[in-house]
DNA sequence: TTGTAAGCGTTATCAA
DNA sequence: TTGATAACGCTTACAA
């Protein structure tokens, strides 16, 4: 390339050109010599730095407007002290999942107020997807990190937290690692749901839950046998169904149970896919309004009145905005090395069958679906 | 800081030292002085250039692991002659969705097989926040755009198009501006939905449509009407209602429409809204199962095998494959400035009411699902 | 095959 | 209050 390199401007320097008219995206020295200062001044002006004369400073502002001009956070990061990049990672399971886009949102919430982009990734449960994100975020230089973990060691996440990327986990916490972690509370949630339906004259409760090496599911299945211990003496052993991995597992152990005798009046699920297909049990049997059902997960049935079905449901945005919120602590003091755990309630949200027809108590959640 | 930079390193540079023992991020010339060699052969051997020996090839890469090394983007990114990021930006209402979530992670899939990162944003449909959001990717040099567009103008866009960042709108067409656009075929949906319902003997099909302000409505609302054209005489006026906003709204007019002489027996709902709030006043009328419901945009009842209720859905993987690769198009052919309309088809999926106790036709969604 | 020097767009240093 | 100059980590140009 030549010595001067207005070879790919299209309007000379000189005059004032109008907006948009670079092939190429404005920099400070392009600012710079509409304004008719140095690069410094602008990028003084562009960062709040004192000692610019308001003149001066109103001057380059008019300039970086004319152009259009946006910083290249790029070249920014590379060159500060601190080498931020304003942005954060976040790996998730599946994005496509409703726990996982709603959780997203709210740290992205959380990350603009703050003028941090959010990278987010979907590890589908396996550790190398996870590292490979980690890798990717890691060549961004994200200023830190949000996982829901995966896999039996997050050990290699050390490293990162070495170099001053702070970690923190949602849902579970990492394995073979020690970092802040912000859960639910899913024991008491499942206490909460046969509480729930004790106090509206159950004694029969049964309860289908996931793999005991899955933590969520480990922690639920915990709660209904605390439940059981509580109210000891009017519970059946053959009432509990666990280590079901599709709604196809729920649905024959649905069955299974219902022709027990006696049979359990009221069924707690310990997840989505359980309740799926308890459902389907439910509805072949023609019981659908006869037996009560209690979900765990936020469920789209229950925000439409299914009738008979009653949620525990996470407080997405109380888990988002805790995460988030201990990210941008430790962004903030990264001398501090207490590893926090923070334990989210969960939510019932009842829904009586004997009122099918009735609004559902809580609304709907209009912007919860694609509405175009 | 001291000439020498290595102040805050942990192990001298000369020893082979473990692995991340730096307090920052390492860099090429870390990886050349553990390597023996100039920081330019670790540039060759990272860009896989060729003249470069073998042996020391492998020497490097071995450095560069035994660093944990990362190449840092931003810095590559400002040097390189074509500046760019190896990111995308991607703009919808509100990810929290079922439709914006599934569509971004079909985009990222896409994008991440390509080495390309996907940065998202919500912009509730405001077109202030879609422009802070490309002000915010701008300043991130993100390689092109994917934008589900709100408001009435988008020629902002057009200023960014021209220093060499492409666009494609998704759902809708951008306003103002000619650009790319992939969308579903809302029009021929309903008229399948309105021949679905025809073809299981129904001859009084009601309707219930968005307002004609949103393009995917107008679209939607059209293709009713071209139905009834088609089946012309057949058809009552009294059975369309349109302009609904809130479930609410549909929950009332569905009422009405079931207070006629003769009332509809089946209804097609233009959203998701509509289909909860018709879906609320059949309940309330027990007519769950007496009045046939096609609904549109995809819906988790549907997937858990509601009786009665059919619906018409966006083919979200095409719609997103469609937009990126596009999008990769652009990027790859700069010139090529024809503007595309990609028309996706949607899909009609039955749920006969007959049949309310068998598995649902399609399978499950299983991952759609939360199930930590 | 390898290394030196320059430069990307920005921020940091320091002199004017 | 301002600007010349260096530096960040990397890629490009070019010389050895």
């Amino acid at each position: 390339m030549l010595p001067t390199d207005d070879a790919d401007r299209v309007a000379p320097a000189r005059h004032a050109p109008p907006t948009g008219v670079l092939k190429r995206p404005p920099t400070i020295k392009d600012v710079a010599a509409l304004a008719g200062t140095s690069h410094k001044t602008v990028s003084r002006v562009l960062n709040d730095e004192p000692n610019v004369r308001p003149e001066m400073r109103a001057r380059v502002l008019d300039a970086a407007a004319a152009l259009g001009y946006r910083r290249n956070t790029a070249a920014s990061s590379i060159r500060r002290r601190d080498q931020r990049t304003a942005s954060i990672g976040l790996i998730v399971e599946d994005l496509a999942t409703a726990f996982a886009s709603r959780l997203t949102r709210v740290v992205q919430d959380y990350a603009l107020k703050r003028h941090h982009l959010v990278l987010v990734g979907s590890s589908d449960g396996m550790l190398d997807r996870e590292r490979a994100l980690v890798a990717e975020f890691s060549s961004r230089r994200v200023d830190g990190l949000l996982v829901v973990p995966s896999g039996p060691d997050h050990s290699y996440l050390e490293a990162h937290r070495q170099r001053g990327t702070p970690v923190v986990f949602i849902d579970r916490p990492g394995r073979r690692i020690k970092a802040d972690v912000v859960v639910s509370d899913n024991e008491q949630g499942v206490r909460d749901a046969v509480r729930h339906l004790a106090a509206h004259g159950h004694s029969r409760i049964g309860y289908l839950g996931g793999c005991e090496s899955v933590y969520t599911a480990a922690r639920r299945n915990a709660g209904y046998r605390a439940a059981t211990r509580e109210h000891a003496g009017s519970w059946d052993q053959r009432h509990i169904r666990t280590g079901m991995r599709r709604s196809s597992d729920a649905y024959r152990a649905t069955l299974a149970l219902l022709d027990q005798t006696p049979a359990p009046t009221a069924l707690v699920c310990g997840n989505n896919l359980i309740t799926a297909g308890t459902l389907r049990a439910l509805q072949q049997r023609g019981l659908v309004n006869r037996v009560a059902v209690v979900g765990f997960d936020d469920n789209e049935l229950a925000h439409l009145g299914q009738p008979g079905l009653s949620v525990v449901t996470h407080d997405i945005p109380a888990i988002g905005n805790h995460a988030a919120g201990l990210l941008f602590q430790r962004l903030q003091q990264p001398t501090d090395c207490r590893n926090e755990h923070i334990t989210v309630p969960t939510t019932l949200i009842p829904r009586p069958g004997g009122d099918p027809g009735g609004l559902p108590r809580c609304a709907p959640r209009e912007r919860s679906y694609y509405t175009g």
